[in-house]
DNA sequence: GTTCCATTAACGCTACGTTT
DNA sequence: AAACGTAGCGTTAATGGAAC
């Protein structure tokens, strides 16, 4: 059984991230492609069995405009991590046909219902709120290149992904990943990186290396997912947000984090929530606002450790 | 107590600046 | 001149603070 992630554009111009781990954990394949052929041709061999394909892109859209109801519901627990999605609706040129990442499911013929006992299935799920939930982040990982953000920032954010990464080998759920040679390449690449285009390149197959471990972690762990919104309007799943993690500050002091982040590089800086802010009530009111999640007690102990070891990188 | 404003995230597109 | 790289804008909903 194969467990597939793709970064997926939403449009066919810019470029796609896919990884693929075996059954083990194991990273079998990493990379970059652009057209809906070349994702079918990287995704091909790996989707004749038993398989699980994660896609960080809209898989059902059918509101004509603002959010779908998963995001609404996403963004209540997410955004305060600064992990909030991007809307979808079938108002945006991009979703007019349908959205891209249901063709592909449907030119695989992969089942896309979240619930499904299919042995061939499709998810959508969202390495953000993932990393955030996965690694206990007080909030989300800046490698993603915006305005204002310089290269050397972003350079150490994405390290620390990989790093995160890299760790979830320790977990009761293991993804080994060092043992591939493009995923060392891809942390030659960022090392090297002197421009924020180059971090781009790698960021791709970074976050899709991410995506499939949420569809490895969902098959391994079914208790510690949440799936926010439904399939008939849209649905994203996503490891299950510790109920005791919280954000680090209020929004307007985060503004001025953000700055130090962007000028000053302050990698290692205090991100990780305090592991004795344990047992808290979210998980109800969660319960109300739209989502389905199977167990309140979050990711595994040993995530725990992950979290301070990425809170404490230097 | 209510309203308004600024800010945040996501991604794609376009315009502009820089490099070859 | 062409190619490439980057900044800024638009979209959407939520939120905190300030002003009324």
């Amino acid at each position: 059984m194969y467990f597939a992630g793709v970064d997926l554009a939403w449009g066919p111009r810019n470029p796609t991230g896919v990884a693929v781990l075996d059954g083990d954990g194991v990273l079998v394949h990493v990379g970059a492609v652009r057209d809906d052929a070349a994702v079918l041709a990287a995704l091909q061999p790996f989707t004749t069995g038993s398989c699980r394909v994660a896609f960080d892109a809209p898989l059902v859209v059918t509101n004509p405009s603002g959010q779908r109801p998963a995001e609404t519901a996403l963004n209540r627990d997410f955004r305060a991590f600064e992990a909030g999605a991007h809307p979808a609706n079938t108002g945006k040129p991009e979703f007019a046909d349908g959205p891209r990442a249901a063709r592909l499911a449907g030119a695989l013929d992969l089942n896309m219902d979240p619930f499904s006992a299919a042995a061939r299935r499709a998810i959508e799920v969202y390495p953000h709120a993932a990393t955030v939930a996965l690694f206990r982040l007080s909030r989300t990982l800046k490698y993603k290149a915006k305005p204002g953000r310089g290269v050397e920032g972003l350079k150490s954010e994405l390290l620390r992904l990989m790093d995160g990464i890299e760790a979830l080998e320790q977990t009761p759920t293991p993804l080994r990943v060092t043992g591939h040679g493009d995923w060392l390449t891809l942390r030659r690449q960022v090392q090297a990186a002197g421009r924020k285009c180059d971090l781009r390149r790698a960021e791709d197959p970074i976050d899709a290396v991410v995506c499939a471990y949420v569809a490895l972690y969902a098959e391994r762990r079914p208790s510690g997912i949440t799936v926010y919104g439904d399939f008939a309007t849209g649905y994203i799943v996503t490891p299950t947000l510790p109920a005791a993690l919280h954000p680090d500050r209020p929004l307007v002091d985060r503004r001025k984090h953000l700055d130090e982040i962007d000028h000053g590089c302050q990698r290692g800086a205090a991100r990780v929530a305090p592991l004795d802010q344990r047992g808290d009530h979210r998980t109800v009111d969660r319960a109300d606002q739209g989502a389905h999640q199977f167990d309140a007690h979050g990711p595994a102990g040993s995530l725990d450790r992950l979290g301070n070891r990425l809170g404490t990188l230097a």
